[in-house]
DNA sequence: TCTGGGGTCCTAGGACCC
DNA sequence: TCTGGGGTCCTAGGACCC
């Protein structure tokens, strides 16, 4: 059996801890540039408002009803995160970490049933004032639903159990195929052409059907919703096999000099993330964009691909490169909203060919990262930085409303006033 | 004025190898 | 006269997830 055990509302509970006077308020969390909603509180989602939509567009609304706006805070969510999953770990040591607000348990030698998955919430809310729901089933799929059906229903009191066949069947049947985990928009669309709406529907197709339809991908799914295990719990996160970086910026910019900076910035971040999961990168693409929602201004976006003499994780190399695509295919003229760097084809660090023409010198390069890797995870990222970084930040975002680090940066700490 | 930022997996088809 | 049977790698496109 296993639990999926998942955040209510997480980012705006992340701010909620935090905030007590907005404990029964309605509270939303934006996208990075203040662009789009992208979490509500349970009071948020009663007033209507829409995952996803831009704030611009809801600011008078959001006024009016007196609801709590807040810039996104992804240190405080990341670290609000990792206590919670470590909660967690005390229940079972079968814990695979599926995003930042979710986590699947396995509960071999467990009790699966309700009073397990009420004393998990019960935990995780004490120790770290998260809300959390609870679904517990045979499948991970399956776990999935009980987790919607324990978040949808007051009376499951935020946790599900579905033990049988005749259970799931009885409080999943009746429920739309686009709650079932692995099914988006598109294939519930195909679905709904072929007279399939329900979940029930769905497990009644034949087998072959689902697999010409869907692929092996979609079988899957099928087979798991009728109890046949096909997922594992997933315990080692993998490396990343592609990492990416990119940011709108806070305005409109236009110059060379300043895209150079932006996507030197993104591109030492990206350079830290190969290096923090030990890989060396040989192939990048970098990618720059107008704002695509200006239908009166021109219009333009590009890429390219560049593939380095031998794999390397040096923040200079890499940036190096990038700036050389920039260059390419930066064109004079345009008001560009974004800019991007994508790492790709990743080898180990400790297996690395060296290039017979390789220009730069990799054991300098490595001590060189090294040192300052060490210097910016005891002083914070702004202590060191290339020269191409740049001090203008022209770039930077929009953060109207951002929340303090309540948890990772001294300074911030809350103070007890007598 | 203002519209996010990451990822994964699978399949088909083409080019090439022996 | 007859023209097999195995592979790999790459790319593009389509689906999904948070």
């Amino acid at each position: 059996m296993y639990a999926l055990i998942d955040c209510n509302s997480f980012y705006a509970s992340c701010e909620k801890v935090f905030r007590p006077d907005l404990t029964y308020r309605p509270v939303v969390v934006l996208s990075n540039n203040d662009g789009c909603v992208i979490a509500r509180s349970a009071e948020a989602k009663q007033l209507g408002i829409a995952m996803g939509e831009p704030y611009f567009k809801r600011k008078d609304f959001f006024r009016k009803n007196r609801v709590h706006v807040f810039s996104a805070n992804f240190t405080l969510y990341g670290d609000l995160s990792e206590r919670v999953m470590q909660v967690l770990t005390t229940f079972s040591p079968e814990i695979e970490v599926y995003s930042i607000d979710e986590s699947f348990l396995g509960l071999h030698g467990l009790p699966a049933d309700d009073v397990l998955g009420q004393s998990i919430k019960q935990a995780v809310g004490q120790q770290t004032g998260i809300p959390v729901s609870v679904g517990i089933a045979p499948t991970k799929t399956l776990a999935k639903l009980a987790n919607h059906v324990a978040k949808k229903n007051k009376a499951y009191a935020g946790c599900c159990t579905l033990n049988t066949m005749q259970e799931v069947d009885k409080v999943c049947g009746p429920l739309p195929v686009e709650e079932i985990w692995g099914i988006g928009r598109r294939y519930a669309n195909m679905l709904a052409r072929n007279g399939v709406y329900t979940i029930a529907d769905f497990k009644a197709l034949p087998e072959k059907w689902v697999y010409q339809k869907m692929t092996v991908v979609g079988m899957r799914t099928y087979r798991e919703l009728h109890g046949i295990s096909c997922m594992t719990l997933e315990e080692a996160t993998p490396a990343k096999k592609a990492i990416c970086t990119s940011r709108s910026f806070g305005k409109a910019l236009s110059s060379l000099s300043d895209l150079e900076e932006a996507l030197a910035t993104f591109g030492a971040n990206a350079s830290r993330k190969l290096r923090k999961q030990n890989s060396c990168t040989s192939l990048l693409s970098v990618f720059l964009e107008t704002n695509p929602f200006k239908d009166e201004l021109p219009q333009y976006r590009n890429s390219q691909a560049i593939r380095l003499p031998c794999p390397t994780d040096s923040s200079l190399v890499i940036n190096q490169y990038a700036r050389y695509v920039l260059k390419h295919i930066y064109r004079k003229g345009y008001q560009y909203k974004k800019t991007g760097i994508l790492l790709m084809d990743f080898s180990p660090r400790n297996e690395q060919q060296l290039g017979l023409f390789a220009t730069f010198s990799q054991p300098r390069h490595r001590h060189l990262m090294d040192t300052c890797d060490k210097l910016t995870q005891k002083y914070g990222l702004d202590i060191l930085k290339t020269a191409r970084e740049g001090t203008k930040k022209s770039f930077k975002m929009r953060q109207n409303n951002l929340s303090k680090c309540y948890t990772t940066r001294i300074k911030d700490l809350l103070e007890v006033k007598a």
